[in-house]
RNA sequence: GGGCGAUUAGCGCAGCGGUAGCGCAGCAGCUUUACACGCUGUUGGUCGGGGGUUCGAAUCCCUCAUCGCCCA
């Protein structure tokens, strides 16, 4: 690494590791290996997908936690793919289809042609997401890309459907489902999203047959009326007694519809009596059942009024028919009067218009092994994190009702269900001549719910399969808890008999400063693959890690970003100032040559890789990301290598070369220790510095991605390099003391650049090396040693830990107005802390209860404080 | 209505029973031979309100408030 540049260049790094890695097949998991298995399936981006900070977040997470795994010694796979996104793509492919001219509706095309088309819109656009995830740095195994319509994937989820058939956990039936008009398809309950809104609740008036007088219902849809077919009250409200069995007159239709009685009606809701349109309400068809009432459709599925509705209605869309409607009804003078009425209405998820409650033939699901999947949750045998998901898990799982598994799309998976005369076959091959299969295609997640082992060539007993199922975690956000997570461990139970992974890491949401979700709509959302580009892949991750506390929502701020770039640059930096001190790489140390500030690192070191385990261990994955910054910013670069100086200038070349080795160790486990999170700029620095050199082939000798990964030091090593507890202290006593001498420089608005001189007065002299240091922490010219002194008068004094006066003359620059005030200061927040202090010994139930080691640390503290007083008032008394 | 989470310095967060901390921003100074994507110093907080437990509460309990998510 000769000429290093002054500042670190991401882009040419990161494009040419990434295709290293790639030719060196870092990322291909053996199913062989005898190393231990850790495995993650990729939650897999819909193929029309374009990256966003989510993605970005969770594919970082999961790449941090492959890196480290292989670090540790695992075979790890990490298995990559896409989703084929029913509902997303078809609706993305049929805009684009429309705008090219080539059709109006997908019927022109036909089902083949269209899907013709389809296949070749994926291939063309379907793997951006997957380039954008390589310039992440994602070390996923490419090799085994899995797409959710691949031949063999389908064919498992058709074994799948028919199995479950065959169980009779499959059946077929005429429902009412939730009904998407844009998409024109069913939705199973949890792609309907719930929106409050403020609506208005309308009173109508409903003329009695055969007598003077009105019955008023209340309703938020008045065009569903025209389907209309009872009015209902609770049998028990007094106020209707007397309509029972009688009719009314339906306005506009002019028919005459019962009045029936009925247990489920609210008595206070609106007016009490409700309208009920058996085909276009889940409520009303319930009680249309019980009631024998005929479904009367007025709304068809694409959201337009049928010619049932009448010719005034037929063909305006169901909000327009609203309007009109009301207007007709006002001009009978049938409105009662409308109030603001504020109520949730049901939006499809994926087009984003209401759900329109619609009866129809479906295909439906009655889970499987639910009593295992929630066994599981309950006992600890899949761990949620953070654990508090788990019992949203286990709601949803108690209540669980079937699952709406067909779609009235063409992309997908083909129901395996045939018709011939009335009868129904469930099976993948057509049964023969004249056997029409299902129109239907299968609800997307009925696919992805197998991807934890169809993707590993389930139901053959691969080599992959075997050795990497179950897997070891996963990473998803708990927006899909319900659509995916528990609908995988159900089908890991029913189909391979053991759950599909052991750990689910949640994320949290990604918004912005203001804490807004990210949305196209608001623009809040910046691109990734821009960011990166700007600052660099290892910048954007950290920074998003660092500001991603386990089970937190994360803000994002394109501030964390520069400061991962900021931080990148520190590292490339301290790299450099090691390379432009020639010396032996990675050289012997010798405990014998060791300093404090060396043994000092070491034990911060020591420290650090501690913690890094145990954030590792919790998946605190931004304490990981807080210790590494510390350590190697606060600790090892603003004190270790100041203090190191000392040694590097020095004219002793045994105690440089030493000096450069300890450097040496605690880079190379710092660049191993960030490796995961910084994967690009890590690969770059070990092979610059050096430090792959010297590794074998499979051990660091090829790439970082194989270092072994740091242990923490053992006893015997820190007693061999005498690294022990009390070096803390000293080198925490000697920071306070130079800070002190710093501020005191900085009071007297000393130029940081400025050299001065210090009089240390004691009957010893201090150890020369320390000496060096101080005055190299400090800024000092020299510190020299007085056994007798007088100082200037208010000449400021610092006195540290192991005894002895600091002065520092300022040879006329003493304010000794300023100096006074500086030290009544500092008095004042002494005299605070003692009166606390005291306040808290007095108190005879403190001294009786708290035990004995609280009790003394507390009379240390306050005798640690009174000395301080005694200083303070001896400099403040020699200024008067 | 039920559940979950959040509320600590201007902003983002940590601390979860014994001196309130970190990062960023702010302020002051500095081209100190690794780094101005930097260095040094430094100002900010009755830990959302109220009650309780305790010798001692940001930390445990109760309650209220505000915000956010999920489910009816």
């Amino acid at each position: 690494m000769p000429e290093i540049p002054k500042a670190y260049e991401p882009q040419s790094v990161e494009e040419k590791w990434y295709q290293y890695w790639l030719e060196q097949k870092c990322f291909v998991a053996v199913a062989h290996s005898r190393k231990r298995a850790y495995s993650i399936v990729i939650p897999p981006p819909n193929v029309t997908g374009m990256l966003t900070l989510g993605h970005v977040l969770n594919n970082t997470i999961q790449d941090i936690l492959a890196r480290a795994a292989r670090m540790k010694g695992h075979e790890v796979l990490w298995l990559p793919g896409t989703d084929h996104a029913g509902i997303a793509t078809q609706t993305v492919v049929e805009r684009d289809l429309r705008k090219e001219g080539l059709m109006k509706h997908r019927e022109d095309l036909g089902r083949e042609k269209f899907l013709e088309k389809v296949w070749a819109w994926k291939e063309k656009h379907g793997g951006i997401i997957i380039q954008q995830l390589k310039k992440l740095g994602a070390s996923c195994d490419w090799t085994r890309e899995r797409f959710t319509m691949d031949a063999e994937y389908s064919r498992c989820v058709q074994r799948v459907f028919v199995e479950l058939y065959n169980k009779g956990l499959i059946y077929r039936g005429k429902r009412m489902v939730n009904w998407d008009p844009a998409a024109r398809t069913a939705l199973s309950d949890e792609e309907v999203e719930m929106v409050e809104e403020q609506g208005h609740l309308w009173h109508l008036k409903y003329p009695l047959v055969g007598e003077d007088g009105f019955v008023v219902v209340a309703t938020t849809r008045p065009e569903t009326m025209l389907g209309d077919e009872a009015v209902a009250v609770h049998p028990g409200d007094t106020r209707y007694e007397n309509l029972h069995g009688k009719k009314v007159m339906l306005p506009l239709v002019n028919k005459p519809i019962p009045i029936i009685v009925d247990e489920l009606v609210d008595p206070k809701f609106g007016t009490g009596s409700v309208k009920v349109t058996p085909a276009h309400d889940p409520a009303d068809y319930e009680m249309g059942l019980r009631h024998h009432l005929p479904l009367t459709v007025v709304i068809a599925p694409d959201g337009s009024m049928t010619a049932t509705a009448g010719e005034a209605f037929e063909g305006l869309d169901r909000m327009k028919a609203r309007n009109a409607v009301v207007e007709k009804l006002e001009a009978l003078g049938l409105v009662l009067k409308v109030e603001k009425y504020v109520h949730r209405v049901g939006y499809s998820e994926r087009s984003h218009v209401p759900i329109e409650p619609y009866l129809s033939e479906q295909w439906f699901l009655r889970y499987p092994a639910v009593d295992k999947a929630v066994a599981a949750v309950e006992t600890g045998q899949i761990k949620f994190h953070p654990e508090r998901w788990s019992k949203t898990y286990l709601h949803w799982m108690v209540n669980i009702k079937d699952w709406c598994i067909s779609r009235q799309l063409w992309w997908g998976h083909r129901v395996p269900g045939w018709g011939k005369d009335g009868e129904t076959r469930c099976q993948i091959e057509s049964p023969g001549d004249g056997w029409q299969q299902d129109p239907d295609v299968l609800d997307t997640w009925f696919s992805s719910w197998l991807w934890p082992f169809a993707t590993m060539g389930w139901p053959e007993k691969t080599e992959t399969l075997q050795k990497f199922y179950p897997t070891t975690d996963l990473v998803t956000g708990p927006d899909i808890i319900f659509f995916w997570v528990a609908r995988m461990i159900m089908a890991g139970f029913e189909f391979t008999g053991v759950e599909p992974f052991r750990n689910v890491y949640f994320t949290g949401l990604i918004r912005d400063k203001q804490g807004r979700k990210m949305s196209k709509s608001l623009g809040n959302s910046p691109d990734p693959l821009d960011l990166v580009a700007r600052y660099g892949a290892d910048a954007l991750r950290f920074g998003v890690m660092r500001s991603a506390p386990l089970g937190q929502d994360v803000l994002y701020d394109e501030q964390q970003v520069e400061l991962g770039r900021n931080f990148c640059n520190k590292l490339w930096n301290a790299c450099r100032f090691r390379q432009l001190h020639p010396g032996e790489v990675q050289g012997e140390i010798d405990p014998r040559l060791l300093t404090i500030d060396d043994r000092w690192i070491l034990l911060q070191l020591d420290a650090a890789i501690r913690e890094m385990d145990a954030a590792f261990a919790g998946y605190k994955f931004s304490d990981a990301t807080g210790t590494l910054y510390r350590f190697f910013w606060s600790e090892y670069c603003d004190w270790y290598v100041e203090a190191a100086k000392a040694v590097l200038q020095g004219n002793d070349a045994a105690r440089r070369g030493n000096t450069l080795a300890v450097i040496d160790f605690v880079l190379s486990h710092v660049l191993r220790l960030f490796h995961p999170f910084l994967p690009f700029i890590t690969e770059e620095l070990w092979h610059g510095m050096g430090y792959a050199k010297d590794m074998p082939q499979d051990q660091g000798g090829k790439t970082i991605m194989f270092a072994p990964w740091p242990k923490a030091l053992d006893e015997d090593f820190k007693s061999l390099y005498g690294l022990a507890e009390e070096t803390l202290a000293t080198i925490a006593g000697r920071q306070k003391l130079v800070i002190e001498i710093r501020n005191i420089r900085a009071q007297y608005k000393i130029p940081a650049n400025k050299k001065f001189n210090i009089v240390y007065h004691a009957p010893a002299d201090i150890d020369p090396e320390e000496k060096r240091v101080i005055e190299l922490l400090a800024g000092a010219e020299s510190i020299a040693h007085r056994t007798a002194y007088e100082p200037a008068k208010g000449e400021p004094v610092v006195h540290p830990d192991f005894g002895g006066k600091f002065f520092i003359p300022l040879a006329g620059l003493v304010d000794a107005q300023a100096e006074k005030g500086r030290l009544a200061k500092e008095l004042q927040k002494v005299e605070a802390e003692i009166q606390k202090g005291e306040a808290k010994l007095a108190n005879p139930n403190f001294a009786d209860k708290a035990p004995p080691e609280v009790l003394r640390e507390h009379r240390q503290r306050l005798a640690d404080w009174q000395a301080k007083r005694a200083q303070l008032r001896v400099a403040l008394a020699e200024l008067d």
